[in-house]
DNA sequence: ATTTGTATAGTGCATATACACTAGTGTAAT
DNA sequence: ATTACACTAGTGTATATGCACTATACAAAT
């Protein structure tokens, strides 16, 4: 039985060294990280994102806050439900009947400007936990290899151009 | 336009910088680039992890699953479900009534096999589009930030000591 | 004006994630 | 044996993610 399996540090072979694997999890626990620091605000770091640029940049359409969050339109969509719901997001008439003009609300400014220091104390333990460099390396790769999975693959074929 | 928008770089003061909304993007981007690969075998990369580490390790127990995969415990009884209805996985008894035996089936082995040229070729994409220097230094940090991380933080604190 | 194509957004479905809670099961202390 | 505690697993609920598909709305060509 499990013939293949070499035991310990091999598993089967090159199953430890899956960089998406790797990716997939580290982001768990660092987003476990940041959730728990920004629990008292009544956000999670999803949320606070969404609110952090759309307070930096006011009336974007709902394809407009995918790109900035290089994420897939459909899961904007969704993810702004709850803070619709909360008050901190409304939509507005955009230049078009097709366009929705999304913008952060006084309430949806006030819960970010709360949670920015739990968000900061987050950061800080990322950073004790990873070292400066490390961090700094770590930033600078994401955005190399972001940029080039961006150009090449990427998600979101609708709309854009 | 958005006009409270710096444009670029600033939007709102360190969102830009925020480590888990980077690291977030990348997962998902890197994540695209692995299930698009895997798509002709049926299985995504995710499905491929937990069947590969199956493979190496079999009879364990969901808790034991869950901590070699580092994932929270009701995350894998979940994602255990369309592999058990696709019969690739399956439940025996263990050595308690409480304990339940997680084996890959031969349908399993098949699929997984099936799957490992997909799974080079992304990872091939991977290592071209990150280089092979960056990938080990990714690699490399990601081992000691998780490491570190599931120090002091990490998921499931039930069971498990 | 009608047709054709593109842009914008939402829904259905399936999977991923994790906290809080529930419910048996084993084990050790009394 | 009973009680108390720890171990193992599942469910309820909420959010995150993205592909396929649908439904409008604008715009350009005829």
């Amino acid at each position: 039985m499990t013939s293949t399996s070499k035991s310990g540090a091999g598993v089967s072979p090159g199953v430890g060294g899956c960089t998406c694997f790797k990716l997939r999890g580290l982001t768990r626990r660092v987003t476990a990280l940041y959730d728990r620091a920004l629990a008292p605000s009544g956000i999670n770091v999803n949320q606070y994102s969404l609110l952090a640029h759309l307070a930096g940049a006011n009336a974007v359409s709902v394809s407009g806050l995918a790109v900035l969050l290089a994420a897939d339109r459909t899961t904007v969509t969704r993810n702004l439900q709850p803070l619709l719901a909360a008050g901190y997001v409304e939509v507005g008439l955009g230049a078009n009947a097709r366009t929705r003009a999304l913008s952060i609300t006084h309430r949806g400014k006030a819960v970010l400007a709360a949670a920015r220091p739990f968000w900061k104390s987050a950061q800080r333990s990322m950073r004790d936990v990873a070292g400066e460099t490390a961090l700094a390396a770590l930033h600078n790769l994401v955005d190399v290899v972001s940029l080039r999975l961006s150009a090449t693959h990427g998600p979101d074929h609708q709309g854009k151009k």
